[in-house]
DNA sequence: TCTGGGGTCCTAGGACCC
DNA sequence: TCTGGGGTCCTAGGACCC
């Protein structure tokens, strides 16, 4: 295990994209630029809450989560834009190429921040060199700012990259953790939230120093396992890899709603089943995958929520297949009462063309004296509908085969073609 | 007329099997 | 004959993150 790595230990950077949703729109408007912005949804369908804003706003107390009427009140100049989930997605999709360009081993974990392994990068410059040629090309090619951790390990360049915002650099030894980490209190540490730091409180854990020095069969009896691997991170370890693989084991797929007003009545709601029915759909014959079960989310006008999950027999990739399932979930669980909320969630997730030739086989075996194998094609294409059969014939095989990370979209080649100066690579 | 939507991981209990 | 224990699968909920 310790020989996969050289001597001297890895280089770790963690890019963390700065208010990336208002930087993205500021990038296509630079009216925006050095002005108040927020991205929130429409407060008429009762989403209106901030879900990034820009440093000017946060300046006057604006923050994430926060609800837009309250967000105004504390600052009346603001200005807010929906999000454009697609304008976002392709500059993602261009920042990690960039980041590529560097490493292969670039793991995305979320739209706006990734791991880069940079330990066998040395002929391109010290880490900081490359973390400051990193930083200053996404912002040269795609107008978009960033801060860059520079550590040893995953959970120290998580933790550096937060210190300095935006356009920070910030690197993190391993021998800094005891002047650098310690002194913070124990909810920076990214795990750590507000229940799991009101138990720590309860055994006198106020910093990441005390978490470091905590005892361990304490510490395992209050928070399990997770404790332990908390009390490692206190202490500057994390032995987890850079697995550029990662974003390929997607577990799930799901599609919810806040309804613009709680509804009561089946039918009403049994149209919006149908409509996320649709969405979970796309998404899953986007990526080839069938789910072995279908979950449901109902939250109530009390915002109380239940899921509630079930594994089919066969999987399911059809519209028509996930919204059955769905419909005998809410039927059985509802309570009647108004709904706030409805999501459906296909998980379970196998490829499809894998599925298919399990089922293929399962079923030819058991059939196939009674009935020609053109009519077991055609009850899987019955089963799983004709563009999902087709696709998987032709199916990539290998995920891996996959260029984009998320191909949820398509790659807006707009936004590179005017982002990109002329005299870029390639 | 507060509190979105997309996820991951972990725990815990019951069923079931040996 | 009155009572063990391990392992796995399934489901529900909670904590956390962006």
């Amino acid at each position: 295990m310790n020989g996969m790595y050289p001597k001297n230990g890895r280089v770790i950077l963690h890019v963390d994209m700065n208010s990336f949703y208002a930087s993205v729109e500021m990038a296509y408007d630079s009216s925006l630029k050095g002005k108040p912005l927020a991205i929130a949804g429409n407060p008429e369908e009762r989403k209106g809450i901030i879900v990034t804003c820009s440093y000017e706003a946060r300046k006057y107390g604006v923050k994430t989560t926060m609800p837009l009427w309250e967000a105004r009140k504390l600052c009346p100049e603001l200005i807010i834009k929906r999000p454009n989930f697609d304008r976002y997605r392709a500059a993602s999709a261009a920042m990690f190429d960039i980041l590529r360009e560097y490493s292969i081993l670039v793991e995305p974990v979320s739209i706006d921040e990734g791991y880069v392994d940079i330990t066998e990068c040395g002929e391109l410059g010290s880490p900081a060199e490359i973390a400051g040629s990193m930083q200053k090309q996404v912002l040269y090619q795609l107008d978009l700012p960033c801060s860059i951790g520079i550590a040893p390990n995953k959970f120290l360049a998580k933790m550096a990259s937060d210190m300095k915002k935006p356009m920070g650099i910030t690197i993190l030894r391993k021998r800094d953790v005891p002047t650098v980490l310690w002194p913070l209190p124990v909810e920076e540490m990214h795990g750590v939230g507000a229940k799991t730091a009101e138990k720590l409180q309860t055994i006198s854990i106020a910093t990441i120093e005390d978490l470091a020095k905590a005892n361990e069969i304490q510490i395992k009896k209050l928070l399990g396992i997770n404790g332990l691997k908390l009390k490692e991170r206190a202490n500057g370890e994390d032995r987890r890899k850079v697995d550029p693989h990662s974003i390929y084991d997607f577990k799930s797929i799901g599609n919810s709603t806040t309804l613009p007003r709680d509804v009561s009545n089946q039918h009403e709601l049994f149209t919006v089943l149908e409509k996320l029915s649709g969405q979970v759909e796309a998404r899953m014959k986007r990526k080839q995958v069938v789910a072995s079960s279908i979950a449901i989310t109902i939250r109530y006008k009390d915002r109380k929520t239940i899921t509630r999950n079930r594994k089919l027999i066969n999987p399911a990739g059809r519209k028509e297949d996930i919204l059955l399932e769905a419909k005998q979930l809410f039927l059985k669980n509802w309570n009647g009462n108004s709904v706030r909320l409805l999501g459906i969630t296909a998980t379970g997730l196998v490829e499809a063309d894998s599925a298919i030739k399990q089922l293929d086989l399962f079923t030819y075996e058991k059939d196939a004296r009674k009935e020609p194998l053109f009519d077991t094609m055609s009850k899987l294409r019955d089963k799983y509908g004709k563009g999902i059969i087709d696709s998987a014939g032709k199916a990539l095989n290998k995920r891996e085969n996959r260029t984009s990370p998320d191909q949820d979209t398509g790659f807006n080649k707009d936004f590179l073609r005017d982002r990109k100066p002329e005299k870029g690579k390639e």
